[in-house]
This record gives structure tokens, C-alpha cells and sequence, in this order.
DNA sequence: TACTGATAATCAGCATGCTGATCAATATCA
DNA sequence: TGATATTGATCAGCATGCTGATTATCAGTA
């Protein structure tokens, strides 16, 4: 069987697993208490407010039975409000409160400490390559998985 | 706000949605029913006859918690055996089944068409620095998630 | 309008993956 | 030896992330 560290699986496993510890550890160094995953959802309503948790889900390539939870613990911790949409009443739109701002503003530092540190072991040049491959590898299996990342205009 | 596109730790989290979609896929298409992480403990222990759970863990870089209940699911699976340590008795040695064997060799060409798969977006070079880049990545990062990987000898 | 199909959100159920705790057994050292 | 620290496995609790189902609503069409 082929070694562990020839099966890029394997290696997107571990390379995950790295990512989160790092992004955990720094956020909580900053003293804040979000998730990776957390701290995605709220980033992307910020941008797009007013938006609907199907339309999220695409933004961000999450499972859109993900999103429940996910927007449940924001709204629970206050950095959220979910509204039923007057457009439509199956939807719920999404809108970031100020206590969500000011996190967002504040854990930014964090989040991009997270992002060199995660990359650390390699020089800048090796850096922006490996996510230029990233980009590409994961743009042509977008739609192998039950979440791809879906464009907010073409919906 | 950073582009999603230009941070490390999304790419990561995408790129692993993928692969464990594409395994899954590829594996339920050879008629079997096996988790990634499910496979890479039953080929470490394939290659290691009666490791204990911890230096399992350590192989494959799982955390020790995670570890308990993969091994209840392919002992129950019929495909792994666990026993009591005799040479210390708080620690459980594993082998895998004949039945586990038979698995492991019919699932390989599966396994090894999803890991095709996953980089089908890229040239044979840029597939090669990929998984160059990452083991470098994850090489200097290896100590900052809870479980790193280790080597069986060092122990 | 009534029917049909699609869609948004949610749910139950299961598998990772972590934190922090507990328990039993082992190792270390005064 | 006896006290202390460490270690292997497990557990409870929580967050992702998926499959497949359900419910409410909407959209298109006969």
C-alpha cells in the first residue's frame, strides 16, 4: 500500500486538522471564542446582509443541514439576527448584529496571525503556490461534493 | 476583509470536503462501506500487527479520543480484533481479521482511483508539488494540533 | 384554479474530532 | 517500599458535516 504521505487524502486530512488547531489556538489567544466555521458565516453576512442561509451555504460551500447549527450558536451568542423573509416565507434572512461587528473587527488580527502560522513551514513563494493549487484542484472537484461553492449572482 | 479564496485555512477545510467525498464516492461505487479514516486505520494496522490504540493514533495522527470509537465500528464491522495488552494490561492490541484483509485488498484500486480523483484539476507535476508543499507545510505545523504524528519507533 | 414539482429550512441519525475528566495500571523516584 | 507522576483507554459534551426524510411554501403548468 502506498505511504500515508503519498495519498494527498491523507494529506488534506492532516493539513486540515493543522489549520483548525492553529485558528483555534490564536483566536482564543486573542480572546475570543468562534470557530473556523463560525467565523466564515459571520464573515460572509457581514459582507452580504440580508442574506438567506441557502444562499450562505453556497457563499461558503457549507452542507446547507450545516448551516442550522452553525447560525443557531451565532445567533445564540448575539453576533446574529435570523428573520423570516418578507420575499418569501420559507426563507430566513440573515443580518449581523453590532456585537458581531465589533467581534468581526476585532478577531481579524487573529484570524490572519492564524493564516501566516499555518503556512509557516514554508517561504512566501511556496506559500502562494500551494494555494494557487488549492484553488485549482478544488475548483475542478467543486461539484463532487454534496456542498460546492455556488456564486450569490447566479442563484 | 480577505477573500475567502486567499485564505489558507478555507482552502484546506474545501479541499478535505472533497477528498472525503470523492472517497466515499468511489468507494461505495466498489460496493464497500469504509470511512477514510476508517481505511487508514485498518491499512496502519495491517502493516503493524498488534499495535496499541495509542501508537495507532500517533501513526495515523488521530486524536487518542477519536481512535475508541473507530475501532468499535471496524471491530464491530468484523474487520479488526482487539485485545488486552499482555505485556501492559491498560493497553489494547489490535489486528485485523481475515475478513479485514480481504477488505483492505479489494478496496485498494477504489482507494487509489479517489486519490486520482481528487487532483483531477491538475498536471502530474502540480499534483506532485501539491502534496510536496503540503508535507512540507504539515511537517512544520505537525506539533500544533493535539494529534501529531509520530513515529511507531520513536516511542 | 388545481396539480405537480421544486425549493428553504429543519430534523433524526451517524461519523469525525476536539476539550477536559475519570479510572486503572504502570513508571519513577525519594 | 511508598508516594507521586505518567500513561492507555474511555467517557461526556460539544461542533462539524454528511444522508435522507419531512414540512411549509413557492413556481410553473394543465
Amino acid at each position: 500500500m502506498r505511504d500515508n504521505n503519498e495519498m494527498p487524502g491523507h494529506l488534506a486530512r492532516r493539513f486540515q486538522q493543522i489549520a483548525v488547531a492553529v485558528f483555534l489556538a490564536e483566536v482564543e489567544e486573542a480572546g475570543f471564542d468562534l470557530t473556523p466555521v463560525q467565523y466564515a458565516a459571520l464573515s460572509a453576512i457581514s459582507t452580504n446582509p440580508g442574506v438567506e442561509q441557502v444562499t450562505l451555504a453556497g457563499l461558503i460551500a457549507y452542507d446547507r443541514t450545516t448551516i442550522t447549527g452553525v447560525v443557531d450558536r451565532l445567533v445564540q451568542k448575539g453576533f446574529l439576527l435570523r428573520h423570516p423573509s418578507s420575499r418569501d416565507r420559507r426563507a430566513r434572512e440573515l443580518k449581523i448584529t453590532e456585537a458581531g461587528k465589533r467581534t468581526l473587527r476585532a478577531i481579524t488580527p487573529a484570524v490572519e496571525a492564524a493564516q501566516r502560522t499555518m503556512l509557516r513551514g514554508l517561504t512566501a513563494k511556496e506559500g502562494t503556490e500551494l494555494m494557487r493549487l488549492l484553488r485549482k484542484a478544488i475548483a475542478a472537484g467543486n461539484d463532487l461534493s454534496r456542498a460546492p461553492l455556488r456564486n450569490a449572482e447566479l442563484r
